[in-house]
DNA sequence: AAGAGCTACAACCGCGAGCCA
DNA sequence: CTGGCTCGCGGTTGTAGCTCT
């Protein structure tokens, strides 16, 4: 009796103070601490000579008097931050904190509420959901299963980013999401890399082709642009597409005959019987965009689970400094593809044998199969692909509201169990 | 100039987990 | 095992300062 359990005073305490702090509560405070520690929170305020309860005193000194707290304006930096992680761990603010130094969760959550929330509407994206906004309850539906769709999509992009060899996987790194620019920087060093970023390049085009086929067609438009660049800000900017540019014309290849393969991925968009949505149009229709939405799960699942392509290149150092390296020929047997993980799969999202730290995870075969055609002659035809339940129902009944629980529970029927992407794997890494 | 409304942020509150006797 | 205590967390409230009318 007589002391509440939550450490706040109770009612026999009137006598204790509340509300705003004076400079000379505060330089007690931490003449106190500095010199005693804080000890018990609840004995610190008589201690120090304060007219405060414990728990006063405790989120004084946490949340303003500790040393190292930065105070100011938030970063475009720290902004990005904070979006990409709420988006992975929802109004975890402790979490979040613990990834911007010298910012309390208190700060962040007032940052939150006040600026970034309306941030997001503004961009069309409902900060809660983490949906793209429409007026149109339908169309919304729609709109969320293609955003599904991209949270697929990014699901089996960032697994191979953290594989990437010259990538410096931090927590922090993945949060800010700057996929490409983090990786420190992602320069091409050898075959396995260029292969990587070709990989990578395409599927963003693919990704972004689809977005603006099936949004922009439509009357009732969520942002495009926004979600993108809410989705992968980093690919958004130019600067990244000029990195991207930098290295391919820094080898000394035009990407787009790079690979006869891919050129179906890099440039077509969207796989075969994909039916570009509008609501004017008689495409709009549920099974339309069951059959699009099949489409595009086969191609990946085939781009994903391919025999790896032909060694790309072999990429030789130029011998003089500030010379470009050059792409020599093809050599099936380039050091870069490392055989050592016994994994025939490049860039999987369900490479059991993956290794974060390692950047031997792409393995050539004797024959070095070609890269499938995204848009190939034996995709399924629409009907056959929404004839096919498990792919459907994997998208459908999902309600993934951010990306990582897509990351977490990838929508492919044929992904088994990987334990480097499985929902907590994640969730501890952010909130370690 | 003054008051109403809005915004940003500090501080408060209650709950629950972890620890320990 | 249980109950008391402490602490951390997330939601909510209070208020100072700013803007608008």
């Amino acid at each position: 009796m007589g002391r509440s359990a939550s450490g706040w005073c109770d009612e026999k305490s009137s006598l204790v103070k509340k509300g705003p702090w004076t400079p000379e509560e505060d330089e007690k405070l931490v003449e106190y601490i500095k010199r005693y520690g804080h000890g018990s929170w609840r004995a610190l305020p008589k201690l120090a000579g304060l007219n405060r309860c414990g728990k006063s005193c405790r989120l004084r000194w946490t949340n303003y008097l500790r040393p190292n707290i930065k105070r100011g304006n938030f970063s475009q930096e720290e902004e990005q931050t904070i979006i990409n992680l709420h988006a992975l761990v929802g109004n975890k603010w402790s979490a979040i904190a613990n990834n911007l130094p010298g910012r309390t969760d208190n700060e962040i959550k007032n940052f939150w509420n006040t600026h970034l929330k309306k941030k997001l509407l503004q961009m069309g994206i409902d900060p809660v959901t983490q949906r793209p906004i429409t007026a149109n309850n339908s169309d919304n539906n729609i709109h969320h299963l293609y955003y599904l769709m991209i949270n697929h999509i990014l699901s089996s992009l960032a697994p191979q980013l953290l594989a990437s060899s010259s990538f410096s996987g931090t927590c922090g790194s993945l949060a800010n999401n700057n996929l490409i620019m983090n990786m420190n920087p992602w320069g091409i060093n050898n075959n396995a890399d260029l292969m990587r970023l070709h990989y990578f390049d395409a599927k963003i085009q693919v990704l972004r082709n689809i977005l603006v086929q099936q949004f922009l067609s439509s009357t009732n438009t969520p942002n495009v642009e926004a979600t993108f660049n809410y989705l992968l800000p980093s690919y958004s900017s130019s600067s990244v597409h000029d990195h991207i540019d930098h290295e391919y014309s820094r080898v000394n290849i035009n990407h787009n005959n790079y690979s006869p393969h891919l050129q179906g991925f890099s440039n077509g968009g969207a796989p075969i019987g994909f039916v570009p949505q509008n609501p004017t149009h008689a495409s709009a229709q549920p099974s339309n965009l069951n059959s699009n939405i099949s489409s595009l799960l086969k191609a990946l699942h085939e781009l994903d689970h391919s025999q790896p392509p032909r060694a790309p290149p072999v990429l030789v150092p130029s011998s003089g400094s500030g010379k470009s390296d050059k792409l020599l020929g093809y050599d099936d047997h380039a050091p870069f593809f490392s055989s050592t993980t016994g994994s025939n799969k490049i860039c999987t999202n369900n490479n059991n044998n993956r290794d974060r730290s390692s950047s031997s995870y792409a393995t050539p075969t004797d024959d070095h199969d070609q890269l499938p055609l995204l848009v190939s002659s034996a995709a399924p035809s629409p009907e056959s692909s929404a004839a096919n339940p498990t792919v459907d129902n994997s998208i459908s009944n999902t309600t993934y509201s951010t990306t990582f629980e897509a990351w977490g529970n990838p929508p492919d029927p044929m992904d088994h169990d990987d334990e480097a992407t499985n929902h907590s794997y994640w969730k501890d890494i952010i909130m370690e």
